[in-house]
DNA sequence: CAGCCGCATTGATCTGAATCAATTTGGCGA
DNA sequence: TCGCCAAATTGATTCAGATCAATGCGGCTG
């Protein structure tokens, strides 16, 4: 840890307080865990060597550091963004939901996220968006604009962003597929599959998964209903594919046969 | 027009029209216009304006400029990309449908894109994907690998690819909502709407649109059936929301109507 | 460890959009 | 200008998944 830090560092903490502070006031569903602010510091190191380039110079460092909000979301409390322009969110630890509003309290999911992920919250335009907590988070979250002015001549960060929204638009195109054209059987493939590769562990020949999400989020992520994916589950599960242990665990038993019925393009390498 | 790039012009485009040849040659489906072949140093201005920053040296705007393939594509061709990379692509002229393959030929449109419009193609893995035209196009492309590596230090292309890349995972959200959650009325009415922003043409209190796709193509984006989009448009119609002329001429007559049937957050700004 | 609450599962019925089928129409070429 | 064909429209029926309803069970609290 750079020693001439650490006074910046507290001057910034007292102005993250103040904005944590502010944000709870404005927001009843934001209530960040005080224990959690000691974990700046932590997080916003774990988020520069992801994003930030290695031989970024120390003021630049501290420029980008003083843009960053910590937000200790405890799980199941959302982080709203009515009338902010877009962020940039850093997930620290834990694990979100992206949730877009429509009408008549109509959620989509959008995306999830976990450890380690960045991500951008659109401005709200024909819909709102918030970020939820699956489990306790800690995120770092950034103005979008600013941001961008001050990556804006450090190369190696904006194509660390780059890199990641060309992925999150893969995944959401994989999504769109999946809504558009999927059967609810094959969604919920998808959606094991997709979540194997994320956050499973390999176990043998089979995945374990300890899925952070309740099944009314599975279903408000795939345009299904609770029931249906209750049903597919119970499907899969008496096929032999899958086996559940309790609530949210849930092992992988058989990725071919899972495979075999996401509906993915036959002979795909 | 700089003249010292006129023989490497030459030289490039000789480049370009063995490319082409071979291209068409390993697939059939690509049968580029020879005529088109003119438009090379044209498109590639334009997506120079449009992309590579203003100040770029010469010798690094030769070295894109070697990156990048016209493909001119008659209409209802398809680029097909098995076994590519993923690809940057600029629509030099004309509409293309970015089109995602899964299984039994259960086609999903992924995107549409327009003049002037930049955007990837991702690597074949579960889906294959394939860029058709919907008018005769002159599209520029280039291995998405490659253009980025050669922009590794060019700070301000790399924000426009950025920028471009979070307005299509923008759009590939709203299409998300749209496909997850929204009734089939709800979807042709954001589908009009959208395509009403992107291409349509203000008058007085209606908007012109002259549409590129047809029934079929709006179907397959929407997660429809052509017979269900038909209904849809004659429900509007019947409603005074819209008025058609034609197989592509539609007159979006009551905006105000077809966003109250959009479905969208009541209230929004 | 007992009891409770909320999530999850399972079952019965309903419905919006798909599918199947028959016309109609627009746009193009002869 | 006519006639043809593919695209679009309209209608009848079916079906996957939603909705409504009842029961089961995991996990937390006292």
């Amino acid at each position: 840890m750079r020693p001439r830090m650490v006074a910046a560092l507290e001057a910034l903490l007292e102005i993250e307080f103040s904005a944590f502070i502010d944000l709870r006031q404005r927001n009843p569903l934001c209530e960040a865990r005080l224990e959690g602010m000691t974990n700046f510091p932590e997080a916003f190191d774990r988020f520069a060597r992801k994003i930030l380039s290695a031989n970024l110079s120390d003021a630049a460092h501290l420029r980008f550091q003083s843009l960053a909000r910590l937000v200790a979301l405890d799980r199941d409390r959302a982080l709203e963004f009515e009338g902010t322009s877009s962020q940039l969110i850093f997930v620290g630890h834990g694990a979100t939901k992206l949730v877009a509003h429509a009408s008549e309290a109509r959620d989509q999911i959008v995306a999830f996220h976990f450890v380690g992920d960045v991500f951008t919250v659109p401005e709200q335009d024909n819909y709102s968006y918030s970020v939820c907590a699956l489990r306790d988070c800690d995120l770092l979250t950034f103005g979008a604009n600013e941001f961008l002015d001050l990556a804006a001549s450090e190369a190696p960060i904006l194509r660390h962003l780059l890199d990641n929204t060309t992925s999150s638009l893969r995944r959401c195109r994989e999504k769109t597929i999946a809504l558009g054209r999927k059967t609810a059987s094959e969604r919920v493939a998808v959606f094991l599959l997709a979540m194997g590769e994320r956050i499973g562990v390999r176990k043998g020949g089979s995945v374990l998964l300890e899925l952070p999400m309740s099944r009314r989020d599975i279903a408000e992520s795939l345009g299904l209903t609770i029931e249906t994916v209750s049903r597919q589950l119970s499907l899969l599960r008496e096929a032999g594919a899958i086996a559940t242990t309790g609530r949210s665990g849930i092992v992988l038993r058989d990725v071919g046969m899972l495979k075999a019925r996401a509906g993915y393009l036959r002979d795909a390498a």
